[in-house]
Parts: C-alpha cells; structure tokens; sequence
DNA sequence: CGCCATATTGAAACTAGTCAACCGGAGTGG
DNA sequence: CCACTCCGGTTGACTAGTTTCAATATGGCG
C-alpha cells in the first residue's frame, strides 16, 4: 500500500530485481505488458500513444544518431514512467534491460485521470533531477569520474540525486551492500556515459588495480572502499 | 488568450524578447517577480518552495561540481518552467540570461490547482524531450556538431526537437530568419555545450571562415547556408 | 584615451578515441 | 569429449580532438 511511496530515488537506486508486489498490478486503464531483456518496447520515431510505468525490471531509454552513434538517455528501474513526449511520436527508443513488466497507460487515460497523472508527475519530477545529474557528468566529468558515478548510483541510498556524500555506512539503518550488480554491458554502460567501450574497461580496471573496487565475473563489483570511490565521483 | 499555446517548442525557439502580453499576468496563487540579466533566481541547495514559469526573458539552469567546474543544463525561455525538484531542496540552480519576467507559484498552490499542474506538466514534458536532445548532444556529439545544433536551435522552426530536416524555408509560412541573436557569453555558450571557451571559439572561427556563418558582433549571427549547417548538426 | 572584460588565435600537453591483437567463457558440432 | 567459433571484454600502440596555457586582439565604457 505504501509501495509507491518508498522508491524516493530517481536513480535505479530500487534495483531492478524488486519484485512489485502490489494488489493493483493493473491500475484503471492501464495493461500490463511484458518484454524480454534486450527486446525494444518503443522506437524513436513511432507513433506510440502509451504512457508506461515499470512495474519490475529496467529500461534503457536511449537516442540515435544516422550514423550509429548512440545515446543511453536513462536507464530505468521500478516505478520509473517513460513515454511522455508531448507530441504523439516518440522521441527516444526504449529497451528492456532486464525482463520486465510493464504497466501501460493510454494516452488519453492519463489525461481523464487526475490521481495517475499526479503520480506521473510526482515521478517525472524525481527522473528530472536524474537527467540534470546525468547532464552534469557528460557535460563535465572524466571517464574515472563518470565510472565512479555510475558505480556509486548503483549503491543503495548513495550516489543517487539526494547523495548524503561520504558519510559512514547505514545512514538509514540498512547495511551497506557494497556488492552491486551493473546488469550491463560494457557497450551500455560506455553509450550512457558518453564513453568509449574500451576507455570504460580501462577505468573499470584501472579502478580495480587501485583496489577500489573488485570482481571476477565484471559485471558483480564489489566496493572495497566507498569513502575513495565516492571521491572519485568528482561531486563531494 | 492563445498564446500559452503557441509556444510549441521545448527549446528557445520562442526567443527571450517576445512580450507576454496577458491580462493573466500574475494567475491564481502566483506572483510576479523580475529579476536583472545575470542576476541568481535560485541557487542549487536552496530550500525554496516555488515553481516558476517565464513570462518574459531568459534563464539559464546550471548545476556547480565542487571544484567550480559548471554545466548549464538547459536554457529556458518564455512558457517554460523551471523549480520542480521532487523535495523542497532545489537540485539545480538558475540565472537570469536576460532581464527575466516570472511568475512563481507557491508549491502548495501547485499542488492544489489541477489546471495549474496540467499546464506545468504538460510544459515539462516538452522540456523533457530537450533534455533528452541535450543528453545526446554532449554524450556523442564533436565540438563542431554541438556548436551547429546551438545555432540550428536558435532558428525559429528548426533545430529544435521535432525540426523536420534541412527543408526549404517557410515551412510554417514565415519567412525563414537566419540572423539569429546568441545572447550568450562564450564561456555560457561552452558550459552550456560541455566545451571549454576556446574550443567554442574556434569552432565559431572555423564556420565563419567556411562561410555557413556570419557575423561582425559575435553575439549577432547570420547564417548565410542553412542546410549546410543543418547537416553539420549531425542531427541529418 | 586607456582600462577591463571578453574573445580570438597559436602551440603544447593530454585525454579519450581508434585500430588491432589477444583473452576467456558459452555454446555448437564433429 | 574436445576443438572451434562467437561474443564480450581486456590490453596495447598510436592518433585525433579537445583542453590547457599563453599571448594577442577587440570592444564597451569610464
């Protein structure tokens, strides 16, 4: 009941594992639709007349250039909503990062629904801060700074928009689980950070012969010292 | 009575000089505030509870990291709306580009008026799309693309998020205006563009010796080709 | 007229990108 | 079962584009 409350952070902080174990699982108006991991839900360009909000898993919402080049604008997690261009065409794409469930909306159920609209908003708000942050570290970041960041997001209740910054652990209590799962590639994380493939591997590496971080399987990092990693962030 | 919809365009394609001329100036629950060029709106960590949307000017939203590097996350002209944090404790801070007209709505009063909320979530989502646009710009986008697409942008009906391509002029029946005022500093321009001033000069040089620009104040610029500088945007 | 801030230009340094080789695990087929 | 391939990741050498540092121009304003 409290569900929709909880994921205050607009990062994909909530992880993409949560399982949403809510008794509206459907909302008025809304389907639920499902999308295996790396499936493309929208694409930039059509002419989609959903709103979508995630229920489980992630979503990359990401832009293309003609030649190629790509752009990973967002990437989602749990209560997080896409699809809300202001015309009826898509701007972006979005893929499934993980198997997921979504819930979408029409369109036109948004509009007639002032209590869903108000949570769109009131999320949208939160995703906002999150592409001004991201804005921040393309704009302005190095490669460490920016795999630094993108490691720290995935740290619960760190790194995110509202950050508390190199504080000890367990500033709510939880225990710091300093073992993150990316559950991207390194092709992804590079196209979201601005990066090249092979300058994202360096730093993972470089990161890890520091000591800072650690992993065998490379995409289950294990945080050695956060205090140092969030330094490295280039934000505290 | 129409104007608060003509603004379709979520980038500064409405221009900053454009006089709002409503007998709604300050609607229900929000005041009227001025402020000077270059004056500071709100400051990053500020706890401030109200929502603001331009009637007449420019402003400029920026985010600091510590060591003073800065990036302008977006540029903001009349209709839009900045001050939406999902906290009271602003994420970002904003300046004055120009002599800048707002009204600024008390977030209760927000909260309580849903045509107001409407009219700010529907403008926020068109400010969306430019954040995403933006987000592609200085992730992939060289020094001479993202100098091309400021420009591209600051002409009426092109460059912004649905221009439709380097067609011919007049595809809204006006004439296609290729003297475009910048009304930015360099040093704005290059933090606006993740660039350092130099670069953003040189990039200028370059166009002009090119002859796709031209220019005698280096605010006041004459596109002398554009679909040449269309398609240098990388956008086409 | 001269000062100050802003912009331009040049040269050197450096970061990240490009190109290419190599590694290693997962899956395939002989 | 093992060799082979494929794909993603890592590493190295070199290159290119951008930044940095420094000098010079320009323009507004007292």
């Amino acid at each position: 009941m409290t569900a929709n409350q909880t994921f205050t952070n607009a990062k994909f902080d909530a992880g993409w594992s949560i399982r949403f174990e809510s008794d509206e699982a459907a909302p008025a108006g809304g389907r639920v639709v499902s999308h295996r991991a790396r499936s493309l839900i929208v694409d930039e360009g059509d002419a989609s007349n959903a709103v979508y909000e995630i229920v489980e898993g992630g979503v990359m919402v990401f832009k293309l250039l003609p030649d190629g080049r790509r752009q990973i604008i967002e990437v989602l997690g749990v209560g997080d909503v896409f699809g809300l261009a202001p015309t009826s065409v898509s701007d972006v794409s979005a893929e499934a990062l993980t198997p997921v469930r979504l819930v979408a909306f029409d369109r036109r159920a948004v509009e007639g629904d002032p209590a869903l609209r108000d949570r769109l908003f009131n999320r949208l708000r939160s995703q906002i801060c999150a592409l001004h942050d991201h804005a921040l570290l393309l704009g302005r970041k190095s490669a460490q700074e920016r795999i630094a960041t993108f490691i720290m997001r995935l740290v619960p209740g760190r790194g995110g928009v509202a950050c508390t910054g190199p504080g000890r652990t367990g500033q709510t209590g939880r225990d710091d689980r300093t073992q993150v799962g990316l559950a991207m590639t390194r092709q992804e994380i590079a196209d979201y950070l601005g990066l090249t493939i092979e300058t994202v591997s360096r730093a993972f590496s470089a990161l890890r012969r520091e000591g800072i971080i650690a992993y065998e399987k490379q995409d289950e990092v294990r945080i050695a010292n956060v205090c140092r990693l969030c330094h490295l962030t280039g934000s505290h």
